[in-house]
DNA sequence: GCCAACGTTGGC
DNA sequence: GCCAACGTTGGC
């Protein structure tokens, strides 16, 4: 670890689940994407001890709220082959699992949410993932100097 | 609530 | 394999 840590954003509605829930909580099973490209940052490439800017999407303001840091790598997310629950995917097979998720662990919050209006402006972070055009990924890479610069303003 | 940008599905 | 239709994401 350290030696070649990683860092990622992961997108969440807080009106779904907050940066306040992670305080709370303080460790959670980060469920629900359904996305393949997500899919495999979560299973493959988000490793223990990595850090995760947590950002608030579908907000007032939408921004980065939070950090976060992954404490259990990718594993089957059973919330996929629960029939009863929301994020439940009939194609889904539970001897083949199709979606995974992390466990991530609260780290702090931010002092304010960093707005996204106010990270396009910032010098540094004009090829940051999240701020290209069309970019809905909620998992993200967050290159090491682009997250340098956002926790040097939070 | 609107809508652009994507991703997925399914007919052919 | 193409692509139109549809569903979802997420900023505004």
């Amino acid at each position: 670890m350290g030696f070649c840590m990683n860092y990622w954003l992961l997108k969440s509605e807080p009106e779904v689940y907050s940066i306040d829930d992670l305080k709370r909580d303080k460790k959670t099973f980060w469920d629900g994407v359904r996305n393949y490209q997500a899919r495999n940052f979560l299973r493959d490439s988000l490793k223990l001890g990595d850090m995760v800017l947590f950002y608030h999407s579908n907000a007032d303001p939408t921004g980065i709220a939070g950090f976060a840091k992954v404490v259990k790598e990718g594993y089957p997310d059973p919330t996929a082959t629960d029939p009863k629950h929301d994020h439940f995917d009939p194609k889904s097979n539970p001897d083949n699992p199709t979606w995974y998720g992390v466990d991530i662990q609260f780290v702090k919050k931010a002092k304010r949410v960093l707005p996204l209006a106010e990270l396009k402006g910032i010098a540094g972070l004009e090829k940051m993932a999240l701020l290209q055009k069309g970019q809905r990924l909620s998992v993200q890479p967050v290159t090491a100097k682009e997250f340098k610069i956002i926790e040097g303003l939070l």
